[in-house]
RNA sequence: GCGGGUGUGGCGGAAUGGUAGACGCGCAAGACUAAGGAUCUUGUGAUCGCUUUUAGAUCGUGAAAGUUCGAGUCUUUUCACCCGCACCA
């Protein structure tokens, strides 16, 4: 009997002490890149998701090597971010101790379902080897100009005591821990993403994406073409700029409005309207983005008592304030077309200001008309349509100076300061006399220092802060200055991760060049959706960075992505809370790390949400067991039962082997494991009832199951009498010539019904296609007193005839 | 509200416009057994029919319509669920 607690640790031995699955080197092969996001080590261990992706890429991994590439498989782990701090404050552990502690139990699980993984590459963004790089790029960007300090409306969690980034707030919430969100000005370290905006978008096209994906990261990047236009306030010589994607309906243009945090406000406000003002801002500011969102449907607001210049009618309009729009999106500020957007339509109902037409159509006393239409009431425009009005108007706006064709984006840069302590320190010295420097590069890594204290401190300081020997910094000339106590996001380290797996122990670079050209893009990378926006942008935004630096070759970092699912237990999510976690170590302890591996591929798609079934790894178990004993002498498990697997073929597998070999072949390279599996158990059915086996039938079939369940065949790999492992062995070909049926069953129809099917030599002709499927007893009740007004034939398929 | 996706047996799921339900779970019957939760064999969409065997008939892929000799697959409308964005001017 096959045990698989025993044949598991031991092949798993074996490939650690023949270090089977090292990066291959070798010139005269094709690279191959399988890579999979890597986990953060939360304290909980692996649960059953982290197993679908990972043995997703170890079999494409495997079968590359069995087809003859190198191939790079590594892993690594997350290690910095706020979840380890969180815990490591509740239960007063050191985050990094625990963090270790952490890992040593995800690297035991991860080997333990034997995964293929090149263990000499093991990275951790929390080793001071590994963030020297991730500060030397942050200075590289800051030499560039694409890292700066500003005071900036930023998500600020109290809670947290830190700074989320914009795509870490879901729903109004922080993301991690679902804590309210408040919008305050803090002075941050930002990357200028925006920068790279167009390039990030138009560089999707090329990706082997999920499209899904792709379109995700283009209503983020939020790409949208108008114009800048400049408005005069009424009585001072100050002006401001609105941005609108209808510069057309100007004439329209009925009030402005400000966000409540735009500087000028106070500058502008009449003095019998400031203590409104005053009490507006402050209500908004008390407010969470949750409460802010949830205001929707009434819209709030104050008339500041300014008043500014219609650029167009030259007429006197108010200006507003209201939370409605948003300081960080534009210039902060929107001229109102209630007319002709629904929600300044809204607005100006509820404060009673004046809707002005400019565009045909529609009933404006009832609602925005937002449609395209004849303008009206618009001067110069009068007649056009919204496209040819629109860059008419824009003409008029550049000839008169009053504004310009304008590109804008809902991305915004990447905010880059948390007030935490378990990040990357950010290696910058604030000087006394406002100088503001880096850490020369040959004193990187700037070290995270210990701390006993790492409470946040509620202040847009990092609990670094405290640590005054750290801080505090003189320079040779006396000068005192004081280190940048803000530390880096957790999405810092995982936005260069991949390069490093390719060179990983290089002092001098983050890795060579050379070597990255061999190696990128990734060829294959796969992981959870939950990442499609936020860790794909940074990092491709990190790499384009890099390429413009000339430090990486390529423009794109992932070639082919692909996103598995979710498991669900009753379709839920599984959860801690619901307790309805399923433990992979309980499921390998009882059925083998091979059942649980090919029982997740065999769930379904890949990229499927899918219940777990609890019955499922004895099924695929049972399976694997179906093979051992057609394959494995039971009385003496080091032979095979060698009346049933011969050297003779007497050719009754042999259409089905080849199609298995072709099937299974093309299925693993497109990802589609359940099908490939659901093949391979078709041909153990057939196996097991053929007379024999040819042994070069069983050992391909042993070969197409290994990157599935590698211990259980590299075991009946060696019963069959090789003493390497069955990792390199050349991948099974197939013959097309035998693929080939000669006999094919033509299926029948009467107007399209079934109605019988007969056996015909392959390649029968039309006519004698015809001629049978006419002369069917069950064809002919059907056909008996109509006219066949028309018979088709599709060869070797189906025959259908019309009759009436 | 906007964008995207998914709807197929009791369940997970297969199906280049050409035999719907491959493969597996579950279930049922039988075999081997002291026993079986092991293993093997057979059956398994619904309804009817046949029930001595072999056939066979009607319906059936969320709903409705359309294109086609032929639609799970293509088109339109609609419903449900899931995911993302959510005042982005």
């Amino acid at each position: 009997m096959y045990n698989h607690k025993v044949v598991e640790r031991k092949w798993q031995k074996y490939w650690a002490e023949h270090q089977t699955f090292k990066t291959g080197t070798d010139p005269k092969k094709k690279n191959y890149y399988a890579l999979d996001m890597f986990p953060f080590p939360s304290g909980k261990g692996l649960h059953v998701g982290h197993p679908e992706g990972y043995t997703a890429t170890d079999i494409v991994a495997r079968m590359k090597r069995a087809q003859g590439y190198n191939v790079l498989h590594p892993m690594g782990w997350d290690a910095f971010g706020l979840p380890a701090e969180q815990y490591a404050l509740k239960t007063g552990h050191d985050p990094a101790t625990f963090t270790d502690q952490n890992i040593a139990r995800f690297k035991t699980q991860l080997q333990s379902l034997g995964f293929s993984y090149d263990w000499d590459r093991e990275i951790k963004t929390s080793d001071p080897k590994y963030y020297k790089w991730t500060q030397w790029i942050f200075e590289q960007m800051y030499k560039n100009g694409l890292a700066y300090e500003a005071e900036v409306p930023v998500n600020w969690s109290p809670d947290l005591g830190t700074v989320v980034a914009n795509e870490e707030v879901i729903d109004g919430k922080t993301e991690r821990g679902g804590f309210p969100v408040y919008r305050r000005n803090m002075r941050q370290w930002m990357l200028k993403m925006t920068a790279y905006a167009d390039r990030l978008l138009e560089d999707l096209d090329g990706l082997n994406w999920p499209e899904p994906v792709k379109e995700m990261q283009r209503n983020w990047i939020g790409r949208s073409v108008g114009a800048q236009i400049t408005f005069k306030i009424k009585d001072s010589d100050r002006t401001f700029d609105v941005f609108t994607t209808r510069p057309d309906t100007l004439f329209g243009c009925t009030y402005a409005v400000l966000a409540p945090e735009n500087k000028l406000v106070k500058e502008i406000t009449t003095l019998g309207h400031q203590a409104d003002v005053e009490a507006y801002i402050k209500q908004i500011a008390s407010k969470s983005d949750l409460e802010r969102t949830d205001l929707n449907k009434d819209k709030t607001g104050v008339f500041t008592g300014a008043y500014a210049i219609n650029p167009v009618t030259e007429k006197e309009i108010p200006i507003w304030i209201s939370d409605y729009v948003l300081a960080s999106y534009g210039t902060g500020a929107v001229m109102a077309v209630p007319a002709h957007d629904e929600r300044d339509y809204e607005f100006a109902t509820k404060f009673n200001l004046p809707v002005k037409q400019v565009i045909a159509g529609g009933d404006v006393d009832k609602a925005a008309m937002t449609g395209d239409g004849e303008h009206i009431n618009s001067g110069f425009l009068n007649g056009l349509n919204v496209k040819d009005a629109k860059a008419k108007m824009v003409d008029w706006l550049e000839d008169h100076n009053l504004g310009q064709q304008k590109v804008n984006y809902k991305l915004r840069d990447w905010d880059f300061s948390r007030q935490r302590y378990w990040g990357e320190p950010i290696p910058v010295i604030h000087w006394e006399d406002g100088e503001t420097t880096l850490v020369p590069e040959n004193e990187l890594p700037l070290l995270l220092p210990k701390a006993t204290n790492i409470k946040p401190s509620g202040t847009p300081e990092s609990p670094l802060a405290n640590l005054d020997d750290w801080v505090n910094v003189v320079d040779k000339n006396g000068r005192h200055g004081k280190r940048e106590t803000n530390t880096m996001p957790n999405w810092a380290g995982s936005s260069w991760y991949y390069l490093r797996y390719v060179d990983p122990h290089n002092d001098e670079k983050l890795a060579d060049y050379d070597l990255l050209k061999q190696w990128l893009p990734v060829d294959l990378y796969i992981g959870g959706a939950e990442h499609a926006v936020r860790h794909l942008l940074y990092a491709r935004f990190w790499h384009k960075v890099l390429y413009d630096l000339g430090v990486v070759p390529t423009k794109e970092p992932f070639q082919r992505l692909y996103n598995q699912g979710l498991i669900l237990k009753n379709h839920e999510k599984m959860s801690k809370s619901k307790g309805n976690v399923v433990n992979p170590d309980d499921v390998i302890n009882e059925y083998g790390a091979d059942s649980l591996r090919t029982y997740e591929m065999f769930m379904g798609p890949l990229d499927a949400s899918i219940d777990w079934d609890d019955n499922g790894p004895a099924s695929t178990k049972k399976f694997l067991d179906r093979i051992w004993r057609l394959l494995v002498n039971d009385l003496d498990v080091k032979a095979v039962p060698q009346a049933k697997i011969v050297d003779e073929n007497d050719g009754s597998l042999d259409q089905i082997y080849n199609q298995t070999v072709k099937k299974v072949t093309e299925d693993f390279e497109a990802l589609h494991f359940n099908t490939a599996i659901s093949q391979l158990m078709v041909f153990l059915n057939a196996a097991q009832k053929a007379k024999t086996i040819p042994r070069a039938y069983a050992e391909g079939f042993v070969q197409l199951l290994a990157p599935v369940a590698p211990h259980m065949m590299e075991e009946i790999w060696q019963v069959l009498g090789h003493n390497e492992s069955i990792s390199y062995a050349a991948w099974p070909k197939y013959d097309p010539a035998k693929l080939v049926q000669r006999q094919v069953q033509i299926m029948i129809q009467v107007n399209g019904k079934l109605r019988g099917h007969f056996t015909a030599a392959k390649d029968t002709s039309h006519e004698e296609l015809q001629t049978q499927a006419l002369a069917n007893e069950n064809v002919k009740k059907f056909t008996a007193g109509k006219e066949i007004k028309k018979v088709i034939v599709v060869p070797n398929k189906i025959v259908n005839i019309v009759a009436k």
